[in-house]
Formats: structure tokens, sequence, C-alpha cells
DNA sequence: AATATTTTTTAGATTTGTCTAAATTTAAAA
DNA sequence: TTTTAAATTTAGACAAATCTAAAAAATATT
């Protein structure tokens, strides 16, 4: 069994696993808010525990055994986050702390029942997808907003970005999840895009649309 | 702020309260399972922080402060058990060691949602009344069984012992949260209790009747 | 009232996760 | 390739919460 602290370390070396592997140390020191030193301390304990394969100064890797560990607790934060918007109405912008300590929550029947009760939700309000109890995720595939060119179409079925900044500022141009949009046009200048959403055009910086992932 | 750790401590001192105030250092020795020694050093603890009035070798009492916080653990409890019967179908002898965990996640928002959410309610799964935000309780007068006399009726709707053992037991014998009961006779020997519920004639030992809690 | 027993506290050590500052290793630049 | 810079690790310390063993206070017993 893992502590709190052993849970959130695996699932940020799990995530920055995705942008470089394996994942040095100040990146997760970053992520986690803490100093490189500590670090180090915690992947020697991880790497005892063989939950990560860890070799001095190169980097860390999750084993197999702390990828599923992980990828439980992704399962757990997600569902969290599907539970507080879709029944306890949270907006997307608020659930993200709150899901932070809810995924800790220690207890299989717990989450199995949670998942049930929200009907085995695929995706959580991020549009992020929610593995089974195996670890499987359903694949969906995305583009980056900012890959599409003009008069293309799609659908937007997620955010890379999770900050509430971002979100209530899509809240707030209607960019939301299941909106269909269509690119009018791509500014040289800049590379701001503009779009139209519910027979309205809007224009977003090339940041933004970045963070926002299309389906077709 | 409390962590996890004091929060237990206060919610322990505010239940060992109603037996003997002020609480000794052995009964939240024995509550908390762990040593004498440790208590004194939260106690301390606790007592610069001003949640508890600590006299060396009398004991403790809640602070006005303390009280509050540790009514706060109590209703939050309180709401986890309804949901975690009432939402995803967990027995009421499933719901305390989960409820226990999730008491302690902090965000005054989730637990005013979860609140309305559940509609309001004003007792707990094993009839324990759950404080209101200002931490006011509904009082509700509540008779232990063992304490009614032959030919007495009333309406099962407490209970003051939480263990899976006893409430799996009532559950077998049909002596659940909502029932009618009648007591049709009090046996001299052993203190035992004869009495009826759906039209069945039951049998439950002293220890038991003094377990359950009735109004009329 | 004196003694024995129980309860509680102190003192000092331990574990977990963290820190600072200094030392090492690796990577980048000249 | 040597020097410089950046990243990482070690060493030693610290805070929170715990423990054991011994000392002190309160309570019970004779």
């Amino acid at each position: 069994m893992q502590s709190f602290t052993e849970e959130n370390y695996l699932k940020v070396i799990y995530h920055l696993s995705v942008i470089s592997n394996p994942v040095q140390t100040n990146a997760i020191a970053e992520r986690i808010q803490t100093k490189a030193a500590s670090v180090t301390d915690m992947l020697k304990k991880l790497s005892e525990k063989e939950l990560v394969d860890y070799v001095k100064y190169q980097g860390v890797t999750l084993t197999e055994k702390g990828k599923l560990t992980a990828i439980n607790i992704v399962r757990r934060h997600r569902l969290w986050e599907v539970f507080l918007v879709e029944k306890l109405n949270f907006k997307w912008d608020e659930v993200h702390e709150v899901a932070e300590e809810l995924e800790h929550i220690k207890s299989t029947l717990l989450v199995e029942r949670l998942d049930e009760f929200l009907e085995f939700p695929k995706v959580d309000p991020h549009g992020d997808p929610i593995p089974d109890q195996h670890g499987n995720f359903a694949d969906l595939s995305f583009i980056k907003l900012s890959k599409l060119k003009a008069c293309e179409k799609g659908t937007i079925t997620g955010v890379s970005e999770h900050s509430s900044p971002f979100l209530k500022h899509l809240e707030k141009l209607g960019l939301t999840l299941g909106k269909k949009i269509e690119i009018s046009e791509i500014i040289d200048f800049d590379g701001s895009v503009e779009l139209l959403v519910d027979d309205r055009k809007i224009n977003i910086s090339k940041e933004v649309a970045k963070h926002i992932l299309i389906s077709k």
C-alpha cells in the first residue's frame, strides 16, 4: 500500500512520462512544488518498492506495477471529477483541487460503485479518458485545434490545460465540450484563430487553440 | 487549518465527552489506537492552538473553537455515510471506514453541495443526527430499547453501536431503521427481550437491546 | 496515613517527508 | 578538450507524529 505522498509522485511521474521518458528530477520537483533533493529521496524509496526504475542522474520510468498504480489514481481522480460536475454541479474549473484529495481515498468498493453510479463514464469533464478497472483506456483520437486549417470542422472533445483561468475563459467564449466549431480563418500575423461557434464568430489566440482538442 | 491527525483527535474527544468530561488520556489512546504518551503530546499541541483546554493529569475539554471543528467533522462523516448508503448502495455496516477517510476532505463547497444533493438529510444511516453548517443538531429524542417495558410500542430510529458484526446481526433479525416494534416480554433470567417485528416474534439479548434506539 | 496501583507525563529515539548547503555528475560552451 | 553551467545527489538537519522506558502524579487499598 502506498502513502498519500507516494501516490502523488507516481501520478506526477505518469503524467510527465508522456512528455519525456525517462522523467527528470527537476520536472517532478516543479510539479510537486518541492525541492530536487526531496524528489531524489522519494525516487529511491519508490525504487526500493519496485514502483519505478530509477537510474541515478538519468531519471525514472514507472515499472508495470507503478504504472498500474498511477493509472488507478488517474481513474479515481477523473471519476470524482465527473461526480463533482454531474451530481454536485461544480463547474469544470472548480473540480481539480477537490478531486486531488478525493483520488487518494482507498476503497475499491467505493470506486467501483461510484463508476456504476455515474453510469461508467468514458471521459471526465475536460474530455480526458477514464481508464477502466484494468487500466485500459478507450482510445480517443484528438487533434489540437491549432492544427486545423481554414474551413475545417470539428467538435470540441477535450482540453489539455486544466487551470481555472483557462477554463473560465473558454466558458465565457462558449467553447465547451461537445460544441461544434468551424475554422473561418487563421491570422498570419500572430497565428490566432478565427472560428465559428453557435453561428458566432470569435477569435482565440494560438496559445488557447493549442489547448483545445478536437475530434471530427 | 488542522491536520488529518488533529481532526481525528478532536473528533474522538468530542465523542468521548458525552461519556466523561473532561476526557482522559487513556480513553483517547484506546480509541485512536495509540499510546498514552502520544496522546499527551497531541493534547499539548491542540492546547497551544486553543482547540482544547488541557490540564495536566486531569484531562481535556474542547474549547468552543474545538467543538465547532469537531462538529463539522461529524457533519461531514455523517453526510458521506448517507451518500454511501443512499447513492452507492453500501450497506449500513460497510460505511464507517470509508466515511472515516472522506470526512477529512476539506472543501466547504463540497460539503454544502453534498448536503444539497442528498436533500438535507437530518440523520445518517444509523439514525445519528446530522448537524447543520452552523453546528446545530435537530434534537431527536431516543430511548434505549432496553428501557422499554412489556407491551410498549415504538419505532427503531437509531443504533448506538456501529460495528459491522452488530449491524449485520440486526439486519439478519430484520431490525432496521424505521421498523415498528412491540415488546412482548422481558425475560427475568437474563434480561433479554422478546419483541414483535413484522408480526414475527424474536428474542434479543439485553446487550443488543441497549444499543437499539427507539422513538414513539 | 502509608503503601500499592493506575494513570499520565517526560525524555529521548524513530519514521516519513521535507529542507539547505555542499559535493558530484552530466551537458553545454568556448 | 578544457571550462562553465546546469542538473542531480549526498550529508546532515528539521518538523510531525509516533514509540519505549522511566519518572511523577493521582487514585485506590490496606
